[in-house]
DNA sequence: GTTGGTGCAAATTTTTTGCACTCAG
DNA sequence: CTGAGTGCAAAAAATTTGCACCAAC
């Protein structure tokens, strides 16, 4: 559906800097790409697998972490059931997770620019705030005053 | 070491709210409480031994699942190998922690408050964010310009 | 006395590791 | 060619579940 986010160009980078792009690089890569959201391992195994590109997990594994190394993909706590990993591309957008019925609505970055601005000024921080989760009640149910949620889980999970 | 946080009156709440306060409740809110850091279940686990309060795994689990429920206990993802819980008490704070060398610096609750304005002003949302990680390079690591960093996982990880 | 919590054992799920083989560069 | 990456199998870790028993209220 989408074009892909990935450049050419930025696969050859790597190529220069020493990383091997071998095809199950390639084929994870691809499917996060593609799918542009957040995947879980499960998914990414599922999906490779539609693809009829099925692989070892181990592998799946083992290529998620280079591509957090290699800086391609981020690593969220969604505060779910599983963590989730995305291309960290230009879109770059966080989410606020309703604690009481689990819904996920998007954040735009540029929200938290007053905070970057923050942590650079008073930290001597710079931060890499890739994709952030936040939780807490959404519009409908802050008004209904919920005091025992249904997502009893995470409040904000981000990695790299 | 430091006084009780956790104080009678919020049990007597629980009571009778209709919570049950059982023998090892209490136990893992103590280690908690005394602690007053981040604790993995691993390190919960460990404290308990040493209090000769081992118990079991399972319970361990439970008991922490109960906390959260509760609103006693945060558990937040700091990139590493486990997630942590901690008591929730007055002093609320966060935490930045470095990409590069790993090193974790405590932030001020009230640096957030801005970003908390935003939310409930221009997303209708009611943010609680308990306990934060925020990712990136510290004042060394920055100037340094380390570009493969060693602690090559998370970015920001907080749950409730 | 009830009901929910605990301990124990077992099952599941998730993630990691050793090793021979393959392929990218 | 040569080393890093992969697949496979197996191990290790982490987390959950069923059930009989016990304890909080």
């Amino acid at each position: 559906m989408n074009a892909p986010r990935i450049l050419e160009q930025t696969l050859s980078r790597l190529r220069e800097q020493g990383e091997r792009l071998t095809r199950p690089r390639r084929k994870v890569l691809e499917v996060l790409n593609q799918s542009g959201d957040h995947l879980t391992v499960n998914d990414v195994q599922r999906a490779l697998q539609q693809a009829g590109e099925e692989m070892d997990a181990a592998t799946v594994y083992r290529v998620l972490q280079w591509l957090k190394r290699v800086g391609l993909i981020s690593q969220t706590d969604l505060g779910g059931e599983a963590i989730v990993y995305q291309i960290i591309d230009d879109h770059r957008h966080h989410h606020l997770v309703c604690l009481s019925c689990g819904s996920i609505v998007e954040l735009s970055d540029d929200v938290l620019d007053p905070l970057r601005r923050t942590l650079r000024r008073d930290y001597d921080f710079e931060p890499r705030i890739d994709h952030l989760a936040l939780f807490g009640l959404c519009k409908r149910c802050r008004t209904q005053g919920s005091l025992r949620p249904a997502l009893q889980d995470v409040q904000t999970g981000q990695r790299s």
